[in-house]
DNA sequence: AATGAAACCAGCACATT
DNA sequence: AATGTGCTGGTTTCATT
């Protein structure tokens, strides 16, 4: 499988997932093309949905949170529907995906206590079971998302 | 317990997480204060590294992704700083995080096809128990950090 | 720690290739 | 689709409060 990108966009994409607030002047005196071309193709590919967005990566723990957890839930029938409405307004919950397996869902969450986190629990378990490790280091907190070199054989 | 920050600083932070690229001036504008107060402000949050870096996000399925997965591994022993250091060297491994519990680690993944999942699971099993769960659905994609209301009690 | 002024530099639109 | 130009507006420093 051919990139979908060629070489300059994704060394754009590799900036600006690095430095989201990097100047389109800067972002050509690196690659070697004018502002304006630069823009352009950051616009297209804003356009085209390939860049989804520009993010403050905000420290938690200089915040007022203690733990990060990974929290699991299973629900069962009607739940369902009700859980993915509520996490929404919990602001704790930075993420949640729906999974295969036997963990109908995973979410990180941020906490300022264990009593917060008792609390939080005490809102989930509701509706379903739950199942909770609190992250204790990041080996890889993020890695940008890179050209793929020459992908494996696929049929 | 008080909030670290004041609301002006909170509201930076809310307009910075979800638009990391406005300007001083726009930031400024919306928060009725000059560009300069509002760069000064940034400029310390960045010092005290509560904000810790600016980043584009990237769909993965629109630059050949087409799996997400959340990948549990416990490793025994020996191969437990292995895998950390390996880990560090593997593009499609976008989050690492070492857990409380009976996984001793759980990975966020992007694999451009089964063909890839199976090599990236190659790679790994030699170093303990690998458990893969494809993400189906992100009800919660992404969630702001936001000042605590007034935090549950604690001692 | 915020403001306002001024110098400098970046962004944007447009004409050109 | 990239470049260069020129105008507009943003960023940064500094003096002031």
């Amino acid at each position: 499988m051919e990139s979908l990108l060629d070489d300059i966009s994704w060394r754009i994409l590799n900036e600006l997932q690095r430095d989201a607030r990097l100047s389109y002047s800067e972002l050509g005196r690196r690659i070697n093309m004018s502002a304006p071309a630069v823009a352009e193709r950051v616009r297209r590919m804003e356009e085209a949905g390939i860049i989804t967005g520009y993010h403050a990566t905000v420290d938690p723990y200089k915040v007022g949170a203690t733990m990060t957890v990974f929290i699991r839930m299973t629900t069962v029938g009607g739940n369902y529907d009700r859980l993915t409405e509520i996490i929404q307004h919990i602001n704790e919950i930075l993420e949640c995906h729906r999974l295969t397996g036997s963990d109908c869902f995973i979410m990180k969450a941020v906490v300022s206590s264990i009593a917060h986190l008792e609390s939080l629990i005490q809102r989930l378990v509701p509706l379903g079971s739950v199942n909770i490790s609190v992250i204790l280091s990041s080996p890889v907190k993020r890695h940008t998302i890179t050209k793929p070199i020459s992908n494996p054989s696929q049929s």
